[in-house]
DNA sequence: ACTTACTTTATTGTGCACAATAATGTATTC
DNA sequence: GAATACATTATTGTGCACAATAAAGTAAGT
């Protein structure tokens, strides 16, 4: 029953808890204590959690341990401005290129985010909104650039859970209508401006810092990441 | 005498041997073998082996082991289109905020330039109009741009060794004469152009792929290379 | 009572031995 | 002679035991 769990599947636990904002700001990961929460040996930990360390999503000292981000309202700024830059630098490119193709693609997005918007579905509209500016970032078709993005986005969907507003935590429909717009027009510096814009308005909503520092143990919150984990994977492949 | 080289001296010298393009594509690097070279524990090995590969520098694979990377001119290619767009961005960006104090920098920085120009200091200008985009980047004072041009920046300095004609490593002056004026008019659309520009005509000058791979062993290489590191470090520390 | 030095305890780091896997070489068959 | 199946060898991956280090606790001294 109770899956071994291997490499790979750590590690999406791990980073899926740790993304999702349900682990409180500078708890310490323990190694032993993963171990054997996860029921693995403790090498495998060491080795997700350095990987986990070098991609930023945990902070790791010599000799003292990995430990959640604790991030400064600074820090979240900072997120802020490198989005601008690279969505920014994004934006420009996307828009001197733009296929018929593309566009419709990001017409029948946007369609959805309306949908979404209109029947007041806050939860899909937060996901498509975030969707939104991967499908940007796709179209340059550059490898790099997804990385980077990726690893932004991440880095944010953390800052959300800790500093957001959560009445707010999706983009204004008409921010994204108006960077449409000027792709649509192939004007560069149009759409710059517009993405910068919109990135800042969404700034302005991060609040000092409302949630204390959740308390419930490890264990309770790892097993049922855990369960959810092996419930999705299961449902992606009922039978073998 | 021979230092026993701990582990960020491993991972320095051996990045720096990477990235002077000095290995040969395709070139494996067993495990046991750096391990006798460089007199450190397999372990060690092992994992800056891994850091090395989880940052792009070299190509891991499960049960088979590292080898330096070997790039296809549409690699190539796409780390240039990245520098378009990030770069772009940060043109965009410090064009709208750049302080008297950035621009009398870039000023003197751009004097160096014109001066190793003057006096065809080759091995200097290259190491000039390398320094003036990483000054560029350094001006956004943010973190995460820092890091994802050090990583482009470093993907190029591998490409330029294997693609770039020899006569044309360095930036041409006159462009970077014209973003400086687009960044000193507080343009951003202008800067952003500039840029791209500048970075496109770089890309012109990529060849298919002269040089053959060299085939020097890697403990000739390697032996060299600690050499050199342990005089640098000699020499900024010449006593204790 | 507070600080300081020391002892104890817990946690991370590392080398080693063995297991698993891929690469290589060899013989046999068609 | 070429190809396939098998055995051999080399290389990577992993668990374990112990070493090194930091944290916590304790007692003594001012």
């Amino acid at each position: 029953m109770n899956t071994p769990l291997n490499e790979q599947s750590l590690y999406d636990v791990l980073s899926g808890t740790l993304l999702s904002g349900r682990l409180g700001a500078g708890t310490k990961l323990g190694e032993q204590r993963l171990a054997t929460i996860f029921d693995v040996s403790r090498e495998r930990v060491r080795k997700v959690l350095h990987r986990l360390g070098h991609e930023r999503l945990i902070e790791v000292f010599p000799n003292r341990g990995a430990f959640v981000v604790n991030p400064s309202l600074q820090d979240a700024r900072q997120v802020y401005e490198a989005r601008r830059i690279v969505e920014g630098g994004i934006a420009w490119r996307v828009a001197g290129s733009l296929t018929r193709e593309q566009q419709s693609q990001l017409r029948s997005h946007f369609a959805c985010e309306e949908q979404a918007h209109r029947h007041s579905n806050r939860a899909e509209s937060i996901r498509l909104s975030g969707a939104f500016h991967i499908l940007l970032a796709e179209m340059t078709g550059n490898d790099f650039v997804m990385r980077q993005m990726q690893e932004l986005v991440s880095r944010n969907s953390m800052l959300v859970a800790l500093f957001e507003d959560d009445s707010a935590a999706s983009c204004g429909i008409d921010e994204h209508e108006a960077i449409l717009q000027a792709l649509e027009l192939h004007d560069p510096a149009g759409a710059a401006s517009a993405m910068t814009a919109h990135l800042s308005l969404i700034e302005t909503r991060l609040r000092p810092r409302t949630t204390g520092p959740r308390d419930s143990d490890l264990e309770t919150i790892f097993t049922a990441a855990i369960d959810s984990y092996v419930a999705d994977a299961a449902e992606q492949a009922p039978e073998a």
